[in-house]
DNA sequence: CGTTAGCACTCGGTACAATCGACTGCTACC
DNA sequence: GGTAGCAGTCGATTGTACCGAGTGCTAACG
C-alpha cells in the first residue's frame, strides 16, 4: 500500500509527534533514524501522505499531524512489541501478591494498568448471566435480621440482609440454608426453583424470603467497571473541555461496558478515534483485550489514553496483564 | 465580632462570588438585598473587611474575593439549610429502591451526592476492624479449588479462594466449614485460633488452609471509598493544573480515607481549604458528615468541590444523605 | 459623625500592528 | 528521481494604545 520510504517517514511523523505533540515538520524527519533523504524530498513524500490522508496540516505553514487513519496504519504495521523490563517485573511483583478477594484485585489492576501505561487503566467483569447457584447460607446477624450468603459457579458471592421473625433462631436459619442449598444447587441464579416444605413453618418461612430476595432483585449483579487513574486523563489533555467530556464518560459505566464488550472476541485490540464509535472519544484511542476464567471469555480490560498515547506500550502492557489476569483467575 | 452591616456585605460578596466566579466590586454589593448603602459606603467597610483578613483583592484595581476567613464565617453563620424539594424527592426515591448488597449502595450513594450538588461525592466504609467472625463455609469450585466465605459480625463478607486436595470434594468442605463455624465463631476477624483436629487429615487440611488464607491476609479489607463525580472537578475548576492536583488526591484512597476520618466524630462539618490538611486541596473545600449503623459510628460520607461551592446545598445534601443512609443501614 | 457624591488613579483585558520563525510548495539544477 | 534554494504563508510573540471596572480619597451633606 505505502512504499518502504513513505512508511518510514510515516512511522517517524507519528513516533516524534507521540513525543512532543507538536506537528513534525520535514527537516525533523529527515534527520530521523532509516529516513536518509533531504528535507525537500520528505516535503514531497509528506504532501503525498496528506493527500491520500495519511497525515494532515493543522494550518498551511506548519508541520504535519498524523490523522485516525495514519495512527492506524502505525499500529497495523508495528512489530510485536515487548514489554519494559522494569515494567514485566512490577507486573509479576503484582500477581504474585495479589490478594484473595476477587473485586479488589480486578479494581486494582486497572490501577495496574494505569501506572503501566500512564494511561488511564479500564477493568469490566463479566455480567453475572449464566451464573449457577452453588451454595446458599442464612447466617443471623441480629434476633430480626439475617444475611443470605449464595455463592456462585462463577466463583462471586452475593449476599442480602433478609428479616427473619425473632424466633427464628440460629438452628432454623441453617436448617434452610441446608434447604436451599440441596435445592437450588445448579440452578439459574436468576431462575431460583420453589422449594418444598421443610415441615416447620418458621424454616419455611426463611426460605421463602431467601427466594424472595433472590427474585426480587433479579439482574441484581451486572457487569463491575473499575476504572483506575482518572488523574492521567488530566494530565494527557491540555484542553480541559477534552478533560471533561472524557471524565464524563468515563464515570457512565454502562458506557464504558458497551465501549468495551464490542470488542471482546477480537482479541487484542485497538480503536481508534471515531472507531471507538463515541463522539467525545475522538482524541482518544483504546487499547483492549480480552481476559479469560478457565478458558472461557470473562471481561476486558483496556487502557485509555490521547490518540497520541505510546501504542507500543499499550499493546504490550494490555496484553501482558491480560494474559497474567487470565492464568491467576483460573488457577485461583 | 462583625457589625450587622458588615455580616450583610460579606454574605453578599461570598454569595455574588460562588454566583460568578468573578471579584466583587462595590457597586454589585449595593444593589444586594439585605445592604441599604450607597457603593462609597460599601467600598469603606470592603476596606476594613479586606484589612481584618474575610476579603482580598486579586490585584489593586479589581473587586474582593472571599478569603478562607470570609468563607468560614460565611458557613458558620448560616441558617440550617433545608434541600430543596426535588433534591428531597431524589433522595427519597433513592432510599426507597436501595438494593440488596451494601457495597453497591455506598458506591451509588456517592453517585448520588454528587448528583445533588454537582460536586465530587465521596463514602468511606468503617475498616472492619472489630468484626468478630459468625460464620464460615467452604464451597467447592473445582476440583483444587474451593472459597472460603465468612461472614462477619458486621454483616460484611469475606471470601478467599483456597486450594484443596482434589481428592477432598464437597463433604469434606462441608464439614470443615461447619467446624471453623463452630470454633471461630465470635472470634475476632484478625485472630483466628487453632482448630481441633477433626480426625479426617483431608478436611483438617481444608481448615488449616482456610485458617491460613484468614492469617495470611491480615486487614485484607481496611476501609473502602467509593469516589462519584469525578467529571465535576473538572468541571469545577478552570485550571486544568488544579484539576489534575485534585484529581489526583482523590486517587489516593488512603489519603481520602485520612482526609475524612479526623472529622468522623464532629458530625457535620466543613473543612475550607488549608483546613482540610492537604496543601493540593487549597481551593477546595470538604462537607462531610459521619452515619451511623445501629447507632454506632460506621463510615463517612461528604463532598469535595471548589471554596466557591454552594455550601448550604451542599450541606444540606450531606446531611440528609447520611441520615437516610444510617436509617437504611440499621434497618436492614 | 456617619454617609455619600465625585474624582483621579490603577491595572487587567482586549484589540491591533509589527516582527519572527518554522514550515511549505515550487522551480531549477544535478 | 533527488536536492538546493527561494518566495510565501501563517501562528505565535511582542509592543502599544485604549477601555472600563473598580478603588481610595476628599469634600460636601444631613
Amino acid at each position: 500500500m505505502l512504499d518502504e520510504r513513505k512508511a518510514a517517514i510515516l512511522r517517524a511523523v507519528v513516533e516524534e509527534y507521540i513525543d512532543t505533540a507538536q506537528p513534525v515538520g520535514s527537516g525533523h524527519v529527515a534527520n530521523a533514524p532509516g529516513v536518509d533523504v533531504s528535507s525537500a524530498t520528505v516535503r514531497n513524500e509528506m504532501a503525498t501522505l496528506e493527500a491520500d490522508g495519511y497525515l494532515r496540516q493543522p494550518h498551511t505553514s506548519a508541520g504535519r499531524v498524523p490523522t485516525e487513519k495514519g495512527y492506524r496504519f502505525f499500529v497495523d504495521h508495528l512489530q510485536p512489541p515487548r514489554l519494559a523490563p522494569r515494567s514485566a517485573e512490577e507486573v509479576r511483583d503484582f500477581f504474585a501478591q495479589a490478594h484473595g478477594q476477587v473485586e479488589q484485585m480486578l479494581s486494582e489492576t486497572s490501577r495496574l494498568l494505569s501506572n503501566l501505561t500512564n494511561l488511564t487503566g479500564v477493568v469490566v467483569s463479566p455480567a453475572a448471566t449464566e451464573a449457577l447457584i452453588r451454595s446458599a447460607q442464612v447466617v443471623t446477624l441480629s434476633a430480626t435480621a439475617a444475611l443470605l450468603v449464595v455463592v456462585l459457579s462463577d466463583g462471586t458471592v452475593e449476599k442480602h440482609t433478609i428479616e427473619v421473625p425473632e424466633t427464628a433462631g440460629d438452628e432454623r436459619a441453617a436448617a434452610a440454608g441446608l434447604l436451599l442449598t440441596m435445592h437450588l444447587r445448579g440452578v439459574a441464579r436468576h431462575a431460583p426453583v420453589a422449594v418444598p416444605s421443610s415441615g416447620d413453618p418458621l424454616t419455611d418461612m426463611v426460605v421463602s424470603r431467601s427466594i424472595h430476595a433472590l427474585t426480587g432483585l433479579p439482574s441484581d449483579d451486572p457487569e463491575h467497571v473499575y476504572v483506575g487513574g482518572t488523574a492521567r486523563m488530566a494530565q494527557a489533555f491540555d484542553a480541559i473541555e477534552t478533560v471533561r467530556e472524557v471524565l464524563g464518560i468515563l464515570e457512565q459505566q454502562f458506557v464504558v461496558v458497551s465501549l468495551l464488550r464490542d470488542v471482546i472476541d477480537r482479541g487484542l485490540y485497538v480503536a481508534i478515534g471515531t472507531e471507538t464509535g463515541m463522539a467525545p472519544l475522538a482524541e482518544c484511542a483504546l487499547v483492549v483485550a480480552p481476559y479469560d476464567i478457565e478458558g472461557e471469555r470473562a471481561g476486558t480490560i483496556g487502557v485509555l489514553g490521547p490518540t497520541r498515547m505510546n501504542y507500543p506500550q499499550a499493546l504490550a502492557a494490555v496484553a501482558v496483564v491480560s494474559h497474567r489476569l487470565s492464568d491467576r483467575l483460573t488457577e485461583g
